[in-house]
RNA sequence: GACCCCAUGGUCUAGAGGCCUAGGACAUCACCCUUUCAAGGUGGUAACCCGGGUUCGAAUCCCGGUGGGGUCACCA
């Protein structure tokens, strides 16, 4: 039985290394058949920001990714399912260590600790634990009782640790780099290394798959495992995600969360594709997948042993994709919150959204793009009105105008007629009236074809507007913007 | 610094010794289409980090170097 989790600390919103790295415990676990367990690490409580637990698990469903035992419903066989609530545990296992000699009480204070430790950089040598209180005897650990002590693990002084990894292979480290580390804290609560490998062993966990990051620390785990007599699980870590200048990604390189990516107009479902590629390619190349497609092609035998870099590019491109592809009422559902203009009056919203939607890269331009439906403008682009607002042009759509006004029914192929036979009438191209018309009509050079979007905008609308324009080009009043 | 991981175009990647004069995607450039802009179509520029081996043959295997990343907490 396949058993995998996703362990993050509740110390902000969901990053999208996080994601990812929650995404292919999701993929593994429905492509197996598997259980996927959401399991909140604090640990540390200090270092919690409040409220974060459950942005945490907003993002991840925002994304499609379901968990099957988590905090929020802490029924799950194995519970609960927040490190926190598992204390018991951890000083139970604590103590049994101690209690078999595998582990040992230290009384050093940080003080001292701190002056091994430059003592030991003044030799050129890498901090390590001296091992100090590792040979107290029993008498002399119960005369200090008072005192303050951490709990240390023995580790192995000599051999080799090997991490089985199902991406890297065999990873050798050299017993002789680790020193005996804390488990438990002053205050008797385990410290992440011990607490995880009990954790994963208590929820049975078969799978660790995270990211690489962790993969220096592993060994550690598996001293744990092995002190404790547990099976070990399998692990896998994945490459990391960098910044564009090979750094790790954070704030300063722009949106991370991905909440800030869906306030940029990023559709969830293609931060979710776009994450997938991240590190992982499908069989036959394809990059546009759905999450159930993905499910039924996902392996960890085909990801990437490399770190690879973030590309908003790319981003934008399968957010276009994923824009057109998704339905007409998906994408008006999306882009509502990005409308700051009223919608009451003005042609239908799902018409309006499926003309503009291809020309836009995400919701926050299709929303701008969508403007002009339902505002008349009240400015008009500057490089446009050099070029199609002159005094010849208030002639050609005063005559345009004229007809537009009776031409029946009013319809795509109509209003074409109409430009047709306005132009054969003026002796001009029948460019020279759809560019002024499209910039009276809506402020702007570009945008949707023009006979749908004036289709769209309805008669009166556009006559109005066309009336408008002219006078302020009769009057030389032209606001302009850009 | 020590230890660990990694190394194909600017970016994401395919490639598991001959199928590679290295394929796809994003980006970029040009052209076509066209009422604009997108989209679309066609074509172009652009990569196997370096050096040694192994082999008849290496992007693929081995070693070394270099470079990048990660870990070394009484953080997670």
């Amino acid at each position: 039985m396949v058993r995998v989790r996703y362990a993050p600390s509740p110390t902000g919103t969901l990053h999208i290394g996080g994601a990812r790295t929650a995404l292919f415990n999701y993929l593994v676990a429905r492509h197996f058949d598997g259980q996927f367990v959401l399991r909140v690490e604090d640990t540390d409580q200090s270092r919690q920001i409040p409220g974060s637990e459950q942005a945490m698990m907003h993002g991840l469903k925002s994304l499609g990714i379901e968990w099957d035992e988590g905090p929020d419903r802490n029924d799950g066989p194995y519970g609960p399912y927040r490190v926190s609530e598992r204390l018991g545990q951890h000083r139970a296992m604590a103590d049994r260590l101690l209690a078999e000699h595998k582990a040992y009480r230290c009384f050093c204070t940080p003080e001292q600790l701190a002056q091994d430790r430059e003592n030991r950089a003044a030799q050129g040598l890498p901090p390590r634990y001296s091992g100090r209180c590792r040979t107290l005897t029993t008498q002399e650990v119960q005369a200090r009782s008072g005192e303050r002590f951490v709990v240390r693990l023995k580790v192995p002084s000599e051999g080799e640790t090997v991490v089985h990894d199902l991406i890297r292979g065999d990873v050798r480290f050299d017993n002789r780099v680790f020193d005996d580390f804390v488990i438990m804290k002053p205050d008797y609560t385990p410290v992440y290394n011990f607490a995880v490998a009990i954790d994963d062993y208590d929820m049975r966990i078969s799978h660790v798959i995270r990211g690489e990051e962790h993969l220096s620390n592993t060994p550690k785990q598996i001293f744990v495992f092995e002190a404790l007599g547990l099976p070990i699980p399998q692990f896998a870590h994945l490459p990391m995600i960098l910044a564009p200048d090979r750094s790790k990604v954070s704030k300063r390189h722009g949106a991370t969360a991905v909440e800030e990516y869906r306030d940029q107009g990023i559709l969830l479902p293609a931060l979710a594709n776009y994450l997938l590629l991240l590190g992982w390619s499908s069989p036959n190349g394809e990059e546009i997948l759905t999450l159930s497609e993905a499910i039924a092609t996902f392996t960890l035998d085909r990801v990437q042993h490399t770190a690879a870099i973030y590309d908003q590019k790319k981003l934008e491109w399968m957010n276009h994709q994923y824009m057109t592809r998704l339905s007409v009422h998906e994408i008006a559902q999306s882009v509502r919150p990005f409308i700051d203009y009223p919608l009451t009056e003005g042609p239908d919203f799902e018409a309006v959204v499926d003309l503009s939607r291809e020309r836009a890269v995400n919701l926050v331009q299709l929303a701008e793009h969508m403007r002009f439906f339902y505002e008349a403008p009240s400015r008009y682009e500057s490089k446009g009105v050099a070029k199609h607002f002159t005094d010849q042009t208030a002639d050609l759509l005063d005559a345009v105008a004229k007809r537009l006004k009776t031409v029946t029914p009013w319809d795509h192929d109509h209003l074409v007629q109409v430009y047709d036979d306005t132009a054969a009438a003026l002796n001009v191209k029948r460019a020279a009236l759809i560019h002024p018309t499209r910039l009276a009509v809506t402020g702007r050079t570009v945008g949707p074809g023009l006979f749908e979007l004036i289709t769209l905008l309805g008669r009166d609308a556009v006559v109005e507007r066309i009336n408008t324009a002219q006078n302020l080009i009769r009057r030389h009043q032209i606001p302009t913007v850009d």
